[in-house]
DNA sequence: TTTTGAGTTGTTCGA
DNA sequence: GTCGAACAACTCAAA
């Protein structure tokens, strides 16, 4: 029997519009899937429960087609190093990841099997377009994301999606030895928090065209509106799945173009052009940081540098707590907390208050978010933090300070949202949701709220926030 | 090389 | 209540 080919996956947990798997099938020779927990690519503890859920899925979609799906854990040279020894694989394939970390490690990987004489192969990953195909006139990375979409549409469509391949594939003979999955403990037991996400989502590729099917349906008509609002179903909440590629950018592409042509949704062009620019956003953090590997801990805009950030943990651990008495802030940190997602209007203001209000770290409220939510994602991460904090590429200019009582009753005008996720205020009317401590005192014991006991004041001023932020910007200035 | 127009997502103030 | 201007200046990208 002729030897077999590893197909490392990553994050491409898919079987449809797979490059290197489709490579692999049309080889005709044995086929050896292979997943490596390598302590380099871990995120969070939110990202480790979708991953077992993904694992899963992935290895009974494998199956069908009658491959097994080895499990490993440690540095993935090593790792494949031994698959290698112990099946005399000759060939690897994988799709491409360009977080900083792991595209060096992928680089030496594949320079060191070539120079054993194997054969390795990479193909283009998870995003619309390679991170350096997009260039400006002078040849640069582009730092402004209306001419990076303006570049990337003038590329037409991207290439259409591969079909998942229906017929059995060949599996060895012999299989290596593959850890358990439940051995892994990225489950949590004790405490056990998981139950809300396991009622939010359905990780897997199924799950992901599910959630699309229904999106497209009934979610993007209207959508360059309703993405703004936290209580509609108005935004497809793909970004896990597209995270861990159990779809891929380009069938998303495709998809939802074609279902708006022929009529499958009812939304028009300018909606679907609308949502595709949000995964042009994704495309561009990761061409940013694939460019500048350094802004995921430093500040892309080097000024910030001066910036006076406090530290503070009692005012970080009441932010990350949902409890600073802002209630579209607290419903958005219990969100996050319990579904591992926050809506996206809500992450921006959220960042906000932790950046401005606070004057707390973007990293510090970075490594939150990686930590909590399912869609973690190192470029997506990195640079909309910055972007929020000011330092980024194309940020907001820093007299933007999102006032977290307009935001509340203009995004969230029936209270549809904060009273689901802060449910002490649910009686509250309308009026004073989204600052119960201007409620008149009979209107507050109507609703059972007494504030400082079952709902706490606000940690800060709106006004005085404000302010010293403008201050703590124009110190910065000085400095530089 | 120089010039020009533009830049995700907002808030506040005063007329 | 509504509306427009101010809030800074800078850097990018393309002509």
């Amino acid at each position: 029997m002729s030897s077999p080919i590893l197909i490392w996956f990553r994050r491409d947990l898919r079987l449809a519009d797979n490059p290197a798997l489709t490579h692999g099938l049309s080889k005709g020779r044995p086929m050896l899937p292979v997943f490596i927990r390598d302590p380099a690519e871990r995120l969070g503890a939110a990202s480790d429960w979708w991953l077992h859920h993904s694992l899963a899925a992935l290895a009974t979609g494998l199956e069908r087609i009658g491959l097994p799906l080895i499990l490993r854990q440690g540095p993935a040279e090593t790792v494949l190093g031994d698959l290698v020894a112990e099946t005399g694989a000759s060939t690897v394939l994988w799709n491409r990841l360009y977080d900083p970390p792991l595209q060096g490690r992928d680089a030496a990987i594949k320079a060191g099997m070539k120079a054993r004489g194997l054969e390795a192969v990479s193909f283009p990953g998870n995003l619309i377009r390679e991170p350096w195909e997009a260039k400006t006139g002078a040849g640069q990375p582009y730092s402004v994301f209306t001419p990076f979409w303006k570049a990337l549409l003038a590329m037409g469509d991207p290439p259409p999606p591969l079909p998942a391949s229906e017929g059995m594939a060949l599996a060895p003979t012999t299989l290596p030895r593959s850890d358990s999955l439940s051995d892994w403990g990225l489950l949590p037991t004790r405490p056990d928090w998981a139950a809300g996400m396991r009622a939010a989502w359905t990780p897997g590729e199924d799950g992901a065209h599910s959630r699309l099917d229904s999106f497209l349906a009934d979610g993007l008509i209207g959508y360059r509106k309703r993405r703004d609002i936290p209580g509609d179903r108005g935004v497809s909440r793909l970004s896990p799945h597209l995270h861990f590629g159990e779809m891929s950018a380009r069938q998303l592409w495709h998809i939802t173009l074609s279902a708006i042509r022929s009529g499958r949704s009812p939304a028009g062009e300018a909606d679907a052009m609308g949502f595709l620019r949000e995964l042009g956003w994704r495309d561009f953090s990761h061409h940013l940081l694939f460019h500048h590997p350094d802004m995921e801990t430093m500040n892309f805009n080097r000024r910030f540098d001066a910036f006076p950030w406090v530290q503070d943990d009692a005012l970080f651990q009441a932010w990350a707590g949902g409890r600073t008495g802002f209630p579209i802030i607290d419903a958005g940190m219990r969100e996050l907390w319990i579904t591992g997602y926050m809506h996206n209007r809500v992450r921006m203001v959220v960042a906000s208050f932790l950046v401005k209000h606070l004057l707390i770290d973007w990293r510090r409220g970075e490594a939150w978010f990686r930590d909590t939510l399912v869609d973690a994602d190192r470029a997506n991460n990195v640079a909309s933090w910055q972007w929020v904090a000011g330092s980024g590429a194309d940020a907001a200019p820093y007299f933007r300070v999102f006032n977290p009582i307009i935001q509340g009753e203009k995004f969230d005008p029936d209270g549809r949202y904060v009273r689901h996720y802060v449910p002490e205020l649910a009686k509250l009317p309308d009026r004073w949701l989204h600052k119960p401590w201007e409620a008149p005192r009979q209107d507050l014991a109507i609703a059972g709220v007494t504030l400082g006991s079952t709902y706490p004041r606000p940690i800060v001023e709106h006004t005085v926030g404000r302010e010293r932020a403008l201050a703590a910007y124009a110190e910065m200035r000085e400095e530089g």
